[in-house]
DNA sequence: AATTCATTGTGATATTTATCACGTGGCATT
DNA sequence: AATGCCACGTGATAAATATCACAATGAATT
């Protein structure tokens, strides 16, 4: 596992939020921030462990994950680079509410929690960017509560493939980046109906698909289907 | 609708962050904040409308809704005092994402957003108090998340009331702030369900039912039917 | 007290979804 | 090529929950 010293000023990955700060903060990021690459199905933080830095996804992409009831796994978010992990477990709790795993070779960088809260004291911009990302993480998460509890499964499920269409890849040609186990626990329901569900859209011609590689062809139909299904 | 000048100094009724506010800063606070009494029944706000101000809960209970398929109400909290209301819809977007209502006669201050902002910009502990209370928000909407996706319906029903009796009333013996319906919105299910689930309870005696009021009598067994039902 | 209207309780039935079971096919390892 | 291991596809069945229907109760208003 290769470490290294950033130097944060070039960094062509930076967040929403590092883009404000002034060169001497970005220097000092730097200074206490490492990056290191992982390859897929690497782990980056475990559900339970106590928070101890601030993790920033530089690129990739990455589940985020709970266990509930009898161990079973529950995806709350996939989520791309430049996203910023764990910020509700570090400055909500003690420990990490969450499990993240990567889903591609991805890069993180690990900051020191004290640098990073020493930048948000200093600069009230980067605060409210990072507040204002926090608040659009919840609003999200909302928005699926709301979906999770009135939508039937079928329209879940093809809220599922717009969101790795137009959020994640933006194309209408992708390669699942989940086993459908995964996204019967992305979407609550079970690996079978989530089957099913596909299966269905394949003969309606909604979609192709063949082995995981996915082409969304009626995008219209497949929105009728997330707003009724 | 009775309004008033505040002194925040000496209200009784501060949230977590302006506890760690200035004179000064109270002072400003208290100038650009406007105290409503609101009674039973009323909006405070309209899911769509922009958000305008800070709203802050000083006493009583609210609930908070979304309206999603075919206009069903979903209540995602009930909050009681103490809580500032729509932040997440304030600093993560335009317009506010959620409604909400009070289910008790109660007060609101109105805060002007500018002097909010400048509070945040000037006092970096109030940020954070703040900011803390978001990631809370937001790791309870988690936690939400996946009980809505994997307990089943008697469980879910079992934590509204443990929820009501620990959090909110502090009591086993307490008048349940919402209708069956309202109840049924809370914790996605059908009214008649839920009906069938507190007939239940009363049945194997883990609580006492009349009209509205609710004592709990086997808080155990309850806590078991949260855990496996 | 009579009236009205919202809320609640409960049986019967329909629908949705999970679970079980088993077969298939791809892919890596030997 | 044989082996084992996952991930996937699908029928049959069971379980959970929603929906429909209607009676009963309670609270508010006249």
């Amino acid at each position: 596992m290769v470490q290294q010293i950033n130097n944060c000023r070039i960094c062509k990955e930076k967040s929403c939020a590092s883009k404000v700060l002034r060169m001497e903060q970005l220097d000092e990021l730097g200074n206490n921030c490492r990056t290191i690459p992982l390859e897929k199905g690497e782990t980056i933080l475990h559900e339970g462990s106590f928070t101890s830095h601030v993790i920033y996804l530089r690129n990739g992409l990455i589940k985020e994950t709970m266990r509930g009831v009898d161990k079973k796994e529950q995806i709350f978010r996939i989520i791309k680079g430049k996203t910023y992990l764990g910020m509700s477990s570090l400055f909500g709790d003690t420990v990490n509410h969450f499990s993240y795993k990567a889903l591609t070779d991805l890069e993180v960088c690990h900051i020191e929690i004290g640098t990073f809260k020493k930048l948000m004291l200093e600069n009230a911009e980067f605060t409210y960017k990072i507040m204002s990302s926090l608040c659009k993480e919840n609003l999200h998460s909302y928005d699926k509560l709301l979906k999770q509890g009135q939508k039937k499964i079928f329209g879940r499920l093809a809220d599922a493939l717009l969101f790795f269409s137009e959020d994640i890849f933006e194309s209408t040609k992708f390669t699942l980046p989940l086993t459908q186990q995964e996204i019967a626990n992305f979407i609550g329901t079970s690996r079978e109906t989530t089957a099913r569900g596909l299966s269905n859209f394949k003969q309606n011609k909604l979609i192709t698909l063949n082995n995981s590689e996915v082409e969304i062809l009626d995008i219209n139909s497949l929105k009728q289907v997330s707003k009724n299904g």
